[in-house]
RNA sequence: GCGGGGAUGGCCCAGUGGUACGGCGGCAGCCUGCUAAGCUGUUUCUCGAAAUGAGAGCAUGGGUUCAAAUCCCAUUCCCCGCGCCA
């Protein structure tokens, strides 16, 4: 949530920052209006009850002093009970729309955010890495990776990773429809272990990285949930527990996030750098459609997720460090991505600024995002309340989140760049981690 | 799930209906040749330009009362014991 106090002394940046995001300013009018109101009733209730302070005060010395007139005074105080209780109803009303309104209004954007709207205006920063291209994609591929020209040309389109998942038995799309509907899926044989390799190299990276690793909850209750995100969105998105004030997290930066709700942090603590293990669960309502097969797009997948907690002047530095930490993992593995600049129209309300790392998929002929990292600046903190200690007061801390490793995104990507004829080869890095270093017909 | 105990400011802790005691730590000042000790003040949130202004705040939500940390009801979490369980 935002600052309220710099809302009032500054509206102009938030009425700038809502129009290069395509909202509708009308919430910032909204706001203003519910919130003049709130203020004089803040005032005539606090002298209201200040008069009933003071009677009581004087009701206490009487009945000390012995003095029986008493009923009178009581008579008082509640006609002012009965005042405070209509005005304080009223006020009840104004605080849960002004705050509803206050959670619509969206973090101010950083200075170099590109304003504009739609996936392909969103400002390409990067390119990096050793592409396969078929023919037909030639033009786009040059023209959405800066003009790169490290790549081979495939005179075959590369084959989909459904059809490799068909050929080598790696993974039960049909029987995990049965049982739990589309989008589902049961990972088998090599396919699976290469998810598990996956998982344990984020953990042995980022643990290099001065990560402290750890899974966490995979469901958390709606406080919590709605500190983390902007849960009035993305509501839909959300798997919700029948019977229990639980949702199933859609990314372990739910839990990262929400975990150190309402404490104050030590300057000396300061940066935290956390990371979650933990399946993502995602209705995706409103993907109808999109990404229909395979394991691109489904409704629960792994992650590995780095989260920063710091100090509100360091937050670009660390943003910078969680983007090149999944860099490196991408290079890593050695798959083709460019970074991409989000724009003012495709970001999320908590961010200020959102890099999103995208991988080179050939047999899709696009780049299609692994990696979301963001800048939620004192967005999120103000929202649960996440304070650090200075000689100058409490101040809300900066927090920043970034993908790790999307493991499916990953295993789907492997297969696309690292398929050969006969089977698929296993990223060098992470032979050690499977055992194997192909993935064929003849093993399972 | 059952029984018992608990939750008070950054931390510890007192408080059986009259408007949050005391300590520790932090910060600021005083005192000191320096350090330590000592002394004084301060320590959360909100409204207010500010006040030697006011209001709120004792796990959460209700209730009783002129007045609730305190009494009543419900809920959450933690600890101990029992039960169940991968």
């Amino acid at each position: 949530m935002i600052d309220i106090k710099l809302l009032r002394a500054d509206s102009k940046k938030f009425y700038d920052s809502c129009k290069a995001r395509g909202f509708d300013t009308e919430i910032l009018d909204k706001f203003f209006m519910l919130d003049s109101k709130w203020k004089q009733n803040l005032r005539t209730l606090n002298d209201y009850k200040h008069e009933k302070n003071t009677m009581s005060l004087e009701i206490s010395t009487m009945v000390k002093t012995g003095n029986t007139e008493i009923s009178k005074l009581k008579d008082k105080v509640k006609d002012i009970n009965d005042k405070i209780a209509i005005i304080e109803e009223e006020q009840k009303r104004i605080e849960i729309q002004r705050s509803e309104t206050v959670h619509l209004i969206p973090n101010l954007l950083a200075d170099d955010v590109p304003v504009c709207s739609g996936d392909d205006n969103s400002k390409i920063v990067k390119y990096c890495g050793h592409a396969r291209v078929f023919t037909e994609d030639e033009n786009y591929f040059k023209q959405n990776s800066m003009n790169s020209t490290d790549y081979d040309v495939m005179h075959v389109r590369p084959v989909d990773h459904q059809t490799i998942m068909e050929k080598y038995d790696l993974a039960d799309l049909q029987r995990a429809g049965k049982i739990a509907g589309s989008r589902f899926y049961f990972l088998k044989n090599r396919l699976f272990k290469l998810e598990l390799a996956l998982i344990n190299y984020a953990v042995d990276f980022l643990s290099q990285r001065n990560f402290t690793v750890m899974e966490p909850p995979f469901m958390i209750n709606y406080t919590s949930m709605s500190g983390a995100t902007d849960i009035e969105t993305f509501k839909d998105a959300l798997y919700k527990i029948e019977g229990d004030d639980l949702y199933l997290i859609a990314t372990a930066e739910h839990p990262l996030a929400s975990m150190l709700a309402g404490e104050i942090l030590e300057e000396g603590e300061l940066p935290l750098r956390l990371s979650g293990v933990s399946p993502c669960f995602r209705r995706e309502a409103g993907a109808h459609g999109k990404d229909t097969k395979g394991i691109f797009r489904v409704h629960q997948f792994n992650k590995i997720e780095q989260f920063i907690y710091c100090k509100p002047e360091d937050s670009w530095d660390y943003f910078k460090e969680l983007v090149s930490n999944a860099e490196d993992i991408y290079k890593s593995l050695d798959l083709p991505y460019r970074i991409v600049n989000i724009c003012s129209g495709d970001l999320g309300s908590l961010a200020a600024k959102k890099y999103d790392i995208e991988v080179w998929y050939p047999s899709q002929g696009k780049f299609r995002e692994v990696v979301s990292a963001s800048n939620d600046t004192d967005y999120q903190a103000r929202s649960l309340n996440i304070k650090y200690r200075t000689p100058d007061g409490n101040k809300f801390v900066h927090t920043l989140n970034s993908t790790a490793i999307a493991t499916e995104r990953v295993l789907v990507a492997i297969m696309e760049n690292y398929q050969q004829e006969n089977g698929i080869k296993v990223p060098d890095v992470l032979v050690p981690y499977t055992g194997f270093s192909q993935i064929t017909t003849e093993v399972k």
